[in-house]
DNA sequence: TTGATATCAGGCAAATCGCCTGAGGAGCAG
DNA sequence: CTGCTCCTCAGGCGATTTGCCTGATATCAA
């Protein structure tokens, strides 16, 4: 126990956008991608970044002749998720709803996002009056 | 720019919410609270956490007499509202929707939430629907 | 060999965090 | 007054995190 920081700093976030976009990426070309002008010392930046993804499980690395290629082992949407249960855990007691209230209430959504949400509300519905009362 | 950290720790949060729930509190309440067999020096940490929420702006301070009396200068909503963001801004570049159709997807919510989300959701339409085109 | 590159081990300064000490002031009882 | 209690404020401490960096070693090609 004890994780005190946040689950990903912001530098160490943008080595995963990276990887996001790429699927696989080497050291080297990360660097070029966040330190255009970066020399030796921010290739070794990086390097510690990704070791402590590593750590944390959200990189996974595979080596590949000489060289270390790194993929990204958790999807944006999953990170989104951990954050919003931190976030739920946090302030509601584990409690989404509000969230989900707040959300509608400020997320200043176009009109097709708002369809697309209508969508979403009325599959859930059906989902959920098909199995009320009964066990998934 | 650079709050490096988190918004809140989970200490200072802990604080927060004595004082959402009271709307207003002594350090030896809180402290009492807290630290329920805590001395001097647990008194000292509430007060370097309210210190530090102060500074942060979430919480503001009163003097009655010789003692302070504390409360919350933010609430707990906008609390959520800040951290919503932020999660938006560093994963999805600032937008929300996909927040919302992530939370949608995996709240698990109720009947009685999904038909709340519903209303809300028409409201939202209607409102939309009334002003599309024009600006506030 | 020389040079470029990749990798690892390790460290560093700054900042943060939770906690704590110590000094001093105000109030009250004896 | 003398104690005693309670509150406040200033300041610091050790642990940890964070972004960055140095230096050494290994592997390749020319």
């Amino acid at each position: 126990m004890s994780r005190k920081g946040r689950e990903t700093t912001d530098t160490e976030l943008a080595v995963l956008r990276q990887l996001w976009r790429r699927s696989e990426a080497t050291i080297r070309e990360l660097t070029d991608a966040l330190y255009p002008d970066g020399g030796h010392s921010h290739y070794a930046t990086v390097q510690s970044l990704l070791d402590r993804l590593q750590g944390k499980g959200f990189v996974e690395r595979e080596k590949d002749g000489r060289v270390n290629r790194y993929r990204a082992s958790v999807s944006r949407a999953e990170l989104a998720g951990r954050r919003l249960r931190a976030t739920a855990d946090a302030l509601f007691d584990g409690s989404m709803a509000p969230l989900l209230t707040h959300l509608v209430d400020h997320a200043e959504l176009q009109p097709d996002e708002i369809s697309a949400l209508r969508d979403l509300v009325d599959q859930l519905e059906a989902k959920n009056s098909r199995t009320s009362g009964e066990e998934s």
